[in-house]
DNA sequence: GTAGGGTTAG
């Protein structure tokens, strides 16, 4: 196909096309021509630039090499794929080999149209090549993700005695995806003298924070004199991502210090710092500056991703509606956050949406349309989606899509057909597959498949404390008192400690703490005052202390009371006090929550007439009227 | 003529 159209284009009929444009004189001088395109250039008209340089080459005339790397320019800036290769064909009629910095701009049109073989056929070819013919190589390997050969060609320069520049370790740094290499390559930039530059710094930063240890990364940055904003940009993405968000937050706040602007790069990290620590008030603060750029897609989708996270799904959609435009990420950000905040319909309401703006789904969009189906008790539909995400939408179902098909039909207590699947998966099993069908046995109370799933999570990750601790909560719910004792051992033998609780709160601008059977905060006489009234009130309608959920072999009434400082009740309470008018009380919680507090959560969200979001590791919890979005399915 | 930073699941 390429080679048609390069042949194309020297046929009779293209060099009459190129060179039909009127001309006032049609015998121009030598000279005359090269005036005349050297001005089309100028003046960037393309098609009488390229018809000039072609009536040219029938008087044996040629132009100057500025005047050609203008022309080639010109043609990057147009895309003009066949009016290039036109050039280089011009160039190479010439009989002898074309200047190497025309060389090189031909190579660097190629990349930049995406016609790698072309740019290698010519690179091939090229008699003589600098650092510039071989970085521009180097970095169109990189963007097309072949790391490996990018690496061979870095040898290969080296063998032929050119030495690597600054651009060419900014380029190849995104290569290097294992620690080891990174050190090579950042000992070979030492050795060439090239660290001090910032390009190759801010590769350094952004490279080790995602492939290596922040902590070089965070070393590197440390030692810089002078920092520009994207250096600044590589950090605090590098801590967003790796979901430290305070830091990610304390090094933006240091960077408007410094007299930078945050631009789209920096306030999408500045979100997605919020949406990894569940900051909503930070993330609306950071709404604020997101305004200006309302026609950034990325960064549209990284706010609508932090409500989402933040669970509050009215602020996102408000997001999504007034989004000028959307990509498939806005729209699987959109279902899933709705999927996880237990609005299962809505979220395949919004597929079928997306389906008909002609939006096709990739594939994680069909795992948040299982996670949907799965999460509502969709059985019908969520096998249906499984059954034609191949023929219908050409996505090959994968370990995740498996998951959830494993979580549809575990919810639905199937479980016996759940461990069969499981068996049919052509995929190595993790653990997040027998994670889940651990957590349907706990809801139908199946403690012998529960205790056969959860050996094979911990023969995966033998120091997994959620397993354990999950274990032994289904054992005590059997008052398999003896296995429970079990399970303790085990978790002593390997060294694995209980986390301790802990529920977080903002109130006013502060964020407040709770843990588990600590009572350190300054309000905690009135806390636990209100806590006490909290229980007398919902008792009424019933409430009785699930006492299951404690590990220890205690006393019921000893029970009761290490239950009653459950660090997501001391918050809850704290939040009634503070609560005001309508606003929901939103905690964030380190564990999963227990099934008392949860219990607990539904009735206080009844008695107080509040909202209450509870956001644990996994999911969101909206308890509101004494029921949770969550369906009781924790 | 060659280089660096940001978004969706689990």
């Amino acid at each position: 196909m390429k080679l048609r159209q390069w042949r194309s284009i020297r046929t009779p009929k293209e060099k009459l096309r190129f060179s039909s444009t009127p001309q006032r004189n049609p015998n121009p001088t030598h000279s005359q021509c090269l005036e005349n395109l050297s001005q089309l250039c100028h003046q960037k008209d393309l098609s009488k630039a390229v018809a000039t340089m072609v009536a040219m080459e029938d008087q044996h005339c040629r132009a100057d090499p500025i005047t050609y790397s203008s022309l080639i320019k010109l043609c990057i800036e147009n895309h003009a794929v066949n009016e290039g290769r036109r050039v280089h064909q011009h160039l190479l009629d010439d009989g002898r080999p074309p200047k190497l910095f025309l060389s090189n701009s031909l190579l660097s049109m190629y990349v930049k149209f995406n016609l790698f073989d072309d740019a290698r056929r010519l690179f091939d070819e090229m008699p003589e090549r600098n650092v510039v013919s071989w970085t521009t190589m180097i970095s169109a390997l990189v963007h097309l993700d072949s790391r490996e050969e990018a690496m061979k060609y870095l040898i290969a320069m080296h063998r032929e005695g050119i030495r690597p520049n600054m651009y060419t370790f900014s380029a190849v740094l995104r290569a290097c995806q294992t620690l080891r290499t990174l050190w090579s390559i950042h000992c070979c930039i030492i050795k060439c003298g090239l660290e001090l530059d910032v390009f190759v710094r801010s590769s350094l930063i952004d490279v080790y924070s995602k492939y290596g240890d922040l902590e070089y990364g965070y070393q590197v940055f440390d030692e810089m004199a002078t920092r520009d904003l994207v250096v600044w940009n590589s950090i605090i993405g590098g801590f967003a991502q790796s979901g430290d968000g305070y830091k990610a937050l304390e090094l933006f706040i240091d960077m408007k210090r410094a007299g930078f602007l945050a631009n789209q790069s920096t306030l999408t990290s500045g979100l997605r710092a919020c949406t990894g620590t569940v900051m909503l008030e930070m993330g609306r603060q950071v709404h604020v500056h997101v305004l200006k750029y309302d026609r950034d897609l990325i960064l549209n989708n990284a706010l609508l991703d932090m409500y989402c996270k933040c669970g509050s799904l009215a602020e996102a959609n408000a997001v999504f509606q007034r989004m000028k435009e959307r990509d498939v990420i806005s729209w699987s950000t959109m279902i899933s956050g709705l999927a996880q905040n237990g609005r299962s319909i809505e979220a395949l309401r919004l597929f079928d949406s997306m389906k008909a703006t002609g939006t096709k789904p990739n594939y994680i969009t069909m795992v948040g349309v299982l996670f949907a189906c799965s999460h509502a008790g969709l059985v019908e539909d969520g096998w249906y989606y499984f059954n034609s995400m191949a023929k219908v939408f050409g996505i090959e179902p994968g370990r995740e899509h498996y998951g959830c098909i494993v979580d549809l039909l575990g919810r639905a207590g199937k479980l016996e057909e759940a461990l069969n699947f499981i068996d049919t998966m052509g995929f190595q099993l993790d653990s997040v597959i027998w994670r889940t069908l651990l957590g349907a046995c706990r809801v139908h109370r199946n403690s012998g498949l529960a205790a056969h799933a959860a050996k094979e999570i911990l023969k995966l990750e033998p120091e997994d404390e959620g397993t354990y601790i999950l274990l032994s909560n289904i054992y005590a719910d059997s008052r398999r008192w003896s296995d429970v004792e079990q399970v303790r051992k085990a978790m002593r033998d390997q060294g694995v400690r209980k986390e301790p609780g802990r529920s977080w709160i903002d109130v006013g601008k502060k964020t407040h703490v709770f843990i588990v059977g600590d009572f350190s905060h300054p309000e905690m006489n009135s806390i636990s005052k209100e806590l006490n009234r909290l229980i007398g009130r919902i008792t009424e309608v019933g409430y009785v202390p699930d006492v299951k959920f404690v590990l220890h072999d205690l006393e019921r009434e000893q029970k009761e009371e290490s239950l009653r400082y459950h660090s997501e009740k001391l918050a809850i309470a704290f939040g009634v006090m503070n609560s005001m008018g309508g606003k929901p009380i939103r905690i964030m919680k380190n564990l999963r929550i227990c099934g008392d507090c949860h219990e607990f959560a539904k009735l206080a969200a009844k008695v107080e007439n509040k909202t209450i979001v509870i956001r644990d590791p996994v999911r969101f919890h909206h308890f509101q009227d004494g029921i949770c979005s969550c369906g009781d399915y924790w």
